[in-house]
DNA sequence: AGAGCTGGATTGTAGAACAATATTGTGGAA
DNA sequence: TTCCACAATATTGTTCTACAATCCAGCTCT
């Protein structure tokens, strides 16, 4: 076992280079540090992150797979940016496979295997609510409640999916403070909903929450 | 206007390293030199295709995003194999977002806009169905056929993420020839539907080509 | 037979080098 | 001035080489 602590030890240390480079774009985003529209140079992200450049690039694709960064020949790598009429297809997507998600957590939820799960999810959303307005803790209540969503629907294609739709952006760009707190409760109702099995309130939930993005979308669109 | 035409036929050609290995391999699968569960070793393929290691890094990475390898650390890449319980939780995917796009769709079609292309797309199925059994033609008419919907759909993320689900191998590992004709005319089915912008018409034959392709998954299921 | 070791194969990574392409800056002509 | 052509510069695309890290198959020893 003594061998089992060490290897988890060892894990935060071992990533590798690609693998460092590409979190630490997607850190630099979530605390704004990067914003949309943003160029990335592969010699000046080799040197930040102390990599070669083949790293880099392999993040960047990643990146890309995942909507993250625009990835154009000879031109480079740009932090990707959507006008409102983009975002709102982006969400028309997001809709669909989130939902596909719900229903299916909904149909699956066991209390005694899912439960522990979705009560730290709800802690979470506690943290955010409680916290100021920093994004930090909205953006980790909001993948926290997505994360349990996929784990209890345990569709291994939902999964390896999700994280490919183009959401990230949509909420850098257009995500009023103001609207963030309603999103929260959003968040919740889905929770008690897929808690309860209701496969009813928990499409009117998920319907609800993506209304209220469109607005937030809608409301931003002008803004920049 | 020569110059043009010289863009056009160099085109071909100056398509990068990377891109020929992606391709490359994406054939091979089509035509079946490659099956699920197969390796690829990084110096072989960059032998094979005359290109450096890190091109075929980069390819391998891109083909992994697709879903169509798998890519695990130190091990290497294998095209993707899944069991059946896998290749239906795939299918549900694909069910809501493929719904998602020929609803739109059906929305959005204009004859002036979209007849030829459509019209195109129906020609290739027909090649499908007038052909022998050779799997070829019916991958090009089913890709044809999902090109056309979402370029009729004109949602650009959904653009950009519907080559990420994992369909690709599903059909290459459970595609009964007995079945295949029969999901030909599903396609055009649903073409007739959306060509009529008849949205019920439309979910009924989509939720019809699921049944199928379910049907075909679980006849599949123990032979491999 | 099973545990542990060893060697070979493969991947992960850095770095240099150069070609291909895009972008920017500069000068001159209208 | 304003616009176009062209040169200079920056950046990406790509291949090579080299080596460390890791996995795996086969072997040995008990």
């Amino acid at each position: 076992m003594a061998i089992v602590a060490m290897a988890l030890a060892s894990k935060q240390d071992s990533v590798g280079a690609s693998q460092r480079v590409y979190a630490g774009i997607l850190a630099d985003l979530d605390e704004r540090r990067m914003a949309p529209g943003q160029r990335l140079v592969e010699g000046d992200l080799a040197a930040r992150f102390g990599v070669g450049r083949n790293a880099v690039r392999e993040a960047l694709q990643r990146l890309s797979a995942r909507g993250v960064v625009d990835l154009s020949p000879f031109r480079g790598a740009a932090i990707r940016r959507v006008e409102a009429a983009e975002a709102l297809e982006v969400l028309e997507v997001a809709d669909a496979v989130t939902s596909l998600a719900f229903r299916t957590a909904a149909g699956r939820f066991d209390p005694a295997l899912h439960g522990a799960m979705l009560a730290a999810a709800i802690a979470d959303l506690d943290a955010a609510q409680a916290s100021g307005g920093e994004a930090a803790p909205f953006g980790r209540a909001r993948r926290s409640f997505y994360r349990t969503m996929l784990e209890i629907a345990a569709n291994r294609e939902l999964q390896r999916l999700f994280p490919a739709i183009g959401m990230h952006i949509v909420y850098l760009q257009y995500q009023s403070p103001r609207l963030q707190r309603a999103r929260l409760e959003n968040y919740r109702a889905i929770c008690s909903a897929v808690a309860a099995r209701d496969l009813a309130a928990v499409e009117q939930q998920g319907r609800a929450h993506v209304d209220q993005v469109r607005e937030n979308i809608l409301a931003l669109a002008g803004t920049r």
